[in-house]
DNA sequence: CGTATTCTTGACTTATATCAATGTCGGTGG
DNA sequence: CCACCGACATTGATATAAGTCAAGAATACG
């Protein structure tokens, strides 16, 4: 697929970057379209590429050996993912499917340690990237630990909101298809919990739900509820 | 402090290293007795060094914001610790405290990149390292939001055993001081419920507690009980 | 020894899962 | 085009794991 210079130019991980050292780059990159649904990479499988998401929009999910599904994290425009092997991994820890119509970038794993030798500043993001991640988790595994479900889904959806949420005028829209279920699978907890909340709040006017949509109308409040100290009353 | 060599030498990460440049390594290191209690670095300090742990054991803790506090991970011997430098942050996103009396092996900071630049093997110790406690993270994050609380405290008695476990007559040792609290700080429960489920498995033999203390007595049971798919009996 | 941690155990409460039924949306094919 | 089907969502009733509250016992320590 042929690969468009202006999109990757666009994210802040390439803007200062040569014309010429970006066609370099380029060169050993394949560009391919991911439908709603289908798989960039599978959990088990042998690590062959590291990618770029350019469009769109991805969950990584694992399942556990007796198959209960959890989302790891949810890729968007800009993020790498998939370089287990730069972690000396041998294959990927997760399957990578798209939520919506998506487009990667990828590299054969292979020349990571030439992509990072020659380009410091990606190697510096790619740590970066990985330390985000290492706080990312520790940052769930404090609120799991410490919060009940509905702090930790208003939690959920404001990161949502904050990396996938585009300005409506009656709120932010949360920008690609997200059931209930997979927002229990963010939290850990149930759908059926999750739509209680949602209802809950919905009728208190916070959010605005539907059929794999989510509409945020009040942040202010719902900043308040993931924050909210509990409190007897 | 004196270095002690043989204790580094014996290290995975060292042994297969020349004496000369082990002594170019050592030259900037600083190492130091931390007696049980105290602490190597703290929850938001700036990042001056890295460390190496020689001996005893460690507990990463980190605070939320109100308050509450939860164990991150143990340090065993061996294990490189407080390198947020590397993963571009300024400050340590946990704290550091002695379980037991320990000894470690300091660098400041600046010498990371020099550290890894000459040392290939280091280098890549370091990102699986750094894979590694992403992973296990995961797995937290996934037992967390899947299973019971006796199935993560066996998991994680498990992985103590396996780490920091020492063969006894009767069981496995485990090698430093850990309370129901600690137990508790790491599942994301509370010490009540680690309390009695340490009891109800002292009754049927599995383990042996005491203050502070923990012996297990019956690996394969509790492996069992882990791994248990529930079932309705 | 007495004082302070750490641990145990019981009684009670509650958040959340589970079970079960029904509703609603949106795409597909007749 | 509309009816139907499957996926997604809602909501009530009930069960239960684990938290909270409370008291006391055991152990270590100065």
């Amino acid at each position: 697929m042929k690969i468009d210079r202006t999109v990757i130019k666009s994210l802040p991980l390439f803007d200062r970057m040569q014309d010429d050292e970006l066609d370099r780059l380029l060169q050993h990159a394949s560009s391919r379209r991911v439908p709603q649904g289908e798989t960039v990479f599978e959990q088990g499988s042998p690590a062959l590429s590291f990618y770029l998401l350019l469009h769109g929009r991805l969950k990584v999910t694992q399942v556990t050996p007796d198959g209960q599904q959890i989302i790891v994290r949810v890729v968007h425009p800009g993020d790498l993912f998939g370089f287990a092997k730069a972690l000396q991994r041998p294959d990927y820890p997760g399957t990578a499917i798209a939520a919506a119509e998506s487009v990667t970038l990828g590299w054969p794993t292979d020349l990571w340690p030439n992509f990072v030798e020659h380009n410091p500043r990606l190697a510096v993001s790619a740590m970066q990237t990985i330390g985000q991640r290492l706080e990312e988790a520790h940052m769930r595994i404090r609120e799991m630990s410490t919060q009940e479900v509905e702090r930790r889904v208003a939690h959920t959806i404001l990161r949502l909101a904050r990396k996938a949420g585009r300005r409506e005028e009656t709120g932010i829209r949360i920008d690609f298809p997200i059931s209930r279920q997979d927002i229990a699978e963010m939290t850990g907890t149930t759908l059926h919990t999750v739509s209680r909340i949602l209802s809950a709040w919905e009728g208190k006017g916070l959010v605005e739900g539907g059929r794999q949509k989510l509409l945020v109308k009040d942040a202010a409040a719902l900043e308040e509820l993931a924050e909210a100290v509990k409190e007897r009353n």
